[in-house]
DNA sequence: CGGTAGTGGTTGAACGCTCAACAAAACGGC
DNA sequence: GCCGTTTTGTTGAGCGTTCAACCACTACCG
């Protein structure tokens, strides 16, 4: 029995690249905006601040990887970079000792300290500022609908 | 006066920590699919479907890049990998003779067909699946709204 | 016409990501 | 305690993207 192609209708089409087309559009935006102003890439941003968060701002590689939505090797290659800049720097793990963790330095956080502004703001004008309460809360709970459906399956 | 940072509140927080997750996970997973199975990424797979749309299986440069949603540079370091593979080839334009035309091949089109059935699947797994049909319709709005703002501003 | 501004497209360097392979250490069953 | 398995993190190659610089051509305006 061959199985047939579940094809997109015409509105799943439409919804499907207004999709694309949006989250892209959004994205890059952000991204070239924190590259301008503070000189890292979003994904870099993002490490930084679950480290900021964390308990005395240092947190397990794999943690780190984990909070931060990044694979294991992209967080490391993006650790070799954040050391070099000099906004993090990496300690043997004490009770393993095959583990690495990754602490904020005063440096790193006064980066971010500063880059944060602009970007919350940039959030703020592209996405908030765009949608009304409801779509607001809409967003929020399709987006957590497809955080368990992708996570979960 | 300073301008003070307009901070997001628990709640916008956590909408905008939920997408971003859902987005980067649904391309991630939608990317690497077709990586596998068709041995392209999305932004190339993107580039053959707007192809295989035009009239002709034909678009200029500057159009296929304005409706694929990639840059002029991105677009032209991808026409050269595409056409290195065989799947599109380029001519020249006759009314303008700066411009380039990307013609989509029989194998390009034959690759893409080959593709599609499995990527379509994918869209409709890990997004239509997991979205009632009323979120789905305020998903597509959301978008339509962001992507007005972002093009318009 | 002639010059200047704008457009179309390409290029190369720098960078970040993915993938697969790997080393080292911890775990788990027996 | 030992051996296979799993986990942790790193590495290097290959690839795609960005950015800035660039050339060739067109469009506009006096």
């Amino acid at each position: 029995m061959v199985l047939m192609t579940r094809w997109l209708n015409p509105d799943e089409q439409q919804t499907w690249r207004s999709f694309l087309t949006a989250t892209r559009a959004l994205m890059e935006t952000l991204d070239r905006e924190l590259q301008r102003d503070a000189g890292m890439p979003h994904a870099y941003y993002e490490i930084l601040v679950r480290l900021s968060e964390a308990p005395q701002r240092r947190l397990r590689m794999s943690e780190l990887a984990e909070s931060s939505g990044s694979s294991r090797s992209r967080l490391s290659h993006a650790a070799a970079r954040l050391e070099a800049a000099g906004w993090i720097r990496r300690e043997e793990c004490p009770t393993d000792r095959r583990g690495q963790i990754a602490v904020l330095t005063d440096e790193g956080f006064a980066t971010l300290a500063a880059a944060a502004p602009g970007h919350v703001e940039g959030v703020r004008r592209h996405l908030f500022d765009a949608l009304s309460p409801a779509q607001l809360d809409q967003l929020r709970r399709i987006s957590e609908t497809l955080v368990a459906h992708l996570t979960g399956s």
